[in-house]
DNA sequence: CCACACCCTCGAGTGGCTGTAGAGTCAAGG
DNA sequence: CCTTGACTCTACAGCCACTCGAGGGTGTGG
């Protein structure tokens, strides 16, 4: 299998994939004579494995730790829960946070009604009043 | 007022105030003498302004699109408005993205209650056949 | 021999900052 | 006058998870 094909079976592109492989999540693959990648049916599972953790919102550090755990010598089931669990919490958290995000923006949105010029209206006003803590970014 | 004070008036980094000049959102203050920034009430209300937004994680492009509005020589509060709903509706999709992926990280916790191995597990299994789009960006 | 689809490497760009290096400014105290 | 220390300046590199482009090589059908 070539990295295009590969690339149409995990639904992801070919720059992903050597993405990947430089990120030594996906171990590199044989080479043909012209130096073309040439991947076996344990490579395909091992990264729709990691497709389906990034659609889960696993960072690749998180999935390189659970990939460490499954080829290591006394794979730990436990581990792996671990992780699922952190990023439940995490998960939840970021709901949390945008709900609360919503409600601000709702709060916003009412101070003005079609009042026309921007000095009636006090959305302005409001974000400068604002006095929320900005967002945490997802993975830090 | 002199970077510092304005940083800490705004709750953010000195750094951060030079980045948004270089930006573009925030104008280029006079300079003292020895050529530090001095900056003006003025200043410090758009920088309030900015950092509400930011609370609100709108990027810098939409500030961009909204102090422009302010500043212009005609400024409607529709167009403010309307980047607020465009917003509302933004977060809405993340929260129902994050929600749906929360329901797949639950069915996939509960496929493992301690099972031991790896195998045993089926967490990884899981995570193969997880058919899930991959998150979409929170901006693009 | 040519067209075409596919592949290769390398480097740069994205957003919204943060951190570092190396130098300059300024007020207070000795 | 000199030093100390807090503050400031510019310029550049790094973060994440890719994406895009340039400039070339490979492989197959006609």
């Amino acid at each position: 299998m070539q990295i295009g094909e590969l690339a149409r079976a995990a639904r992801c592109s070919v720059a992903t994939i050597r993405y990947y492989e430089q990120a030594g999540l996906l171990p590199p693959p044989e080479r043909t004579a012209g130096n073309f990648r040439r991947y076996a049916a344990t490579h395909l599972a091992r990264l729709l494995a990691i497709r389906g953790c990034r659609a889960l919102d696993l960072s690749l550090d998180e999935i390189r730790a659970l990939l460490a755990q499954v080829d290591g010598a006394a794979p730990d089931c436990g581990a792996i829960d671990r992780v699922i669990d952190d990023h439940l919490a995490h998960v939840g958290e970021q709901i949390r946070a945008l709900e609360h995000l919503r409600g601000h923006l709702e709060a916003l949105r009412a101070r003005c009604r079609g009042a026309g010029s921007v000095e009636a209206c006090g959305v302005m006003a409001g974000l400068v009043a604002l006095d929320v803590e900005v967002r945490a970014r997802v993975h830090t």
